[in-house]
DNA sequence: TCTGCATGAAAAA
DNA sequence: TTTTCCTGCAGAG
C-alpha cells in the first residue's frame, strides 16, 4: 500500500503513538537484532517521512532509523498484550500502550546524520512536504529524454509518487506517457505538481488514493471500490470513462503502466 | 489450499 | 535489464 501518502501517513501516526515515549524494541526474526538492542530503551523524538522513506530520531542518541516498506512491507499496531512474534518480524516496538510490527521492509537499518543526508540527498522534491521546490523536478524533466511516464517513478526526479499516482496523474492531465519527459512546458508541469499535491494530500487525509472526483474535506472514504477510485489503474481493457476506448497497459519504467491511447495524446 | 501478482528499489550483471 | 528481497491478498480450483 506504500506510495508516499501512506508514509507520512504513518509517519504522522508513530509520531503521536510514540513521541516522548521510552520504547522496548527487538527483532524476534534476528535480522534487526543489534539495532534493535541499541534502540531499545531510547526515548522516540519523532517519525518523518520524505517520499517513500521514513526516519525516527530519538531523544538520547545521534543514529536515526531508517525504514523503506519496499513493495512487501507493514507495520500492525495495537493495544497491549502483543501478539505471539511469529514469522519474520524485522522488529517490534512497545511501550505501556501500544505495541507495533514491522514485517518485509526492504530497509530497516541505524544510520548516522550522514548516511541520513545521503539519502535525502538523492531524493526530488516530496509533494507532501510544506514549500517543496517543483522546480528542482522541473529541472530533471526538461532535459530528459526518457518517457514521462518513466520520469515520474524515478525517486530523484519527484519523491513519493508510485504507479497508481503516475498513471493516474497522466491521465488527468491528458499526457501521453511515452511521450519524452521534455515535450512538458512549464505551466502544465506547474499543474501536474499542484494537482499532485492536492492528490496527494487527500490521500493522507482518507488513507486512499482517490483521483476521482475532488479531493473533498468531508468525503473521507469515497468511492467505494477501487474500480470506481481510478481512471486507469489497472483498468486494463476497460471503457474509459471519458470516451469509452478500452485502457491500454504496458511495462513502462520497469512497472506496468495503464492509459487510454485516445484521451492521453498530448 | 494453491498460484500469481502487487502501490518499490537496490544490487547484480 | 534482470534478480532479489520474501508479505499479503485475490482469484482459481
Amino acid at each position: 500500500m506504500p506510495e508516499g501518502h501512506a508514509l507520512h501517513r504513518l509517519a504522522r501516526q508513530h509520531t503521536g503513538l510514540l513521541a516522548g515515549r521510552q520504547v522496548s524494541a527487538s527483532s524476534p526474526q534476528g535480522r534487526f537484532a543489534a539495532g534493535a538492542a541499541r534502540i531499545d530503551g531510547q526515548t522516540v523524538r519523532r517519525a518523518r517521512a520524505r517520499g517513500k522513506h521514513l526516519f525516527y530520531d530519538f531523544a538520547g542518541m545521534p543514529e536515526i532509523l531508517h525504514v523503506h516498506l519496499g513493495l512487501y512491507g507493514g507495520f500492525v499496531s495495537g493495544p497491549p498484550p502483543a501478539p505471539p512474534s511469529g514469522g519474520a518480524l524485522r522488529l517490534r516496538l512497545e511501550t505501556d500502550e501500544i505495541w507495533i510490527d514491522l514485517r518485509g521492509p526492504t530497509a530497516c537499518e541505524l544510520l548516522d546524520p550522514a548516511g541520513e543526508k545521503l539519502i535525502l540527498a538523492r531524493l526530488g522534491p516530496d509533494p507532501l512536504v510544506p514549500r517543496a521546490d517543483p522546480a528542482r523536478a522541473w529541472q530533471r524533466l526538461r532535459r530528459s529524454r526518457t518517457p514521462i511516464a518513466a520520469a515520474l517513478l524515478d525517486q530523484s526526479v519527484i519523491a513519493g509518487i508510485g504507479n497508481v499516482y503516475r498513471a493516474e496523474l497522466l491521465f488527468r492531465h491528458r499526457r501521453d506517457p511515452l511521450a519524452p519527459a521534455s515535450r512538458l512546458d512549464e505551466e502544465t508541469w506547474q499543474a501536474m505538481w499542484a494537482d499532485i499535491v492536492a492528490l496527494m494530500r487527500a490521500g493522507v487525509r482518507r488513507g486512499r488514493i482517490v483521483t476521482t472526483e475532488p479531493a473533498d474535506r468531508d468525503r473521507r472514504s469515497g468511492p467505494a471500490s477501487r474500480d470506481d477510485a481510478y481512471y486507469v489503474y489497472r483498468r486494463q481493457g476497460l471503457p474509459c470513462r471519458l470516451d469509452g476506448t478500452e485502457i491500454r497497459v504496458a511495462e513502462v519504467g520497469g512497472r506496468r503502466l495503464y492509459w487510454c491511447p485516445t484521451c492521453q495524446i498530448l
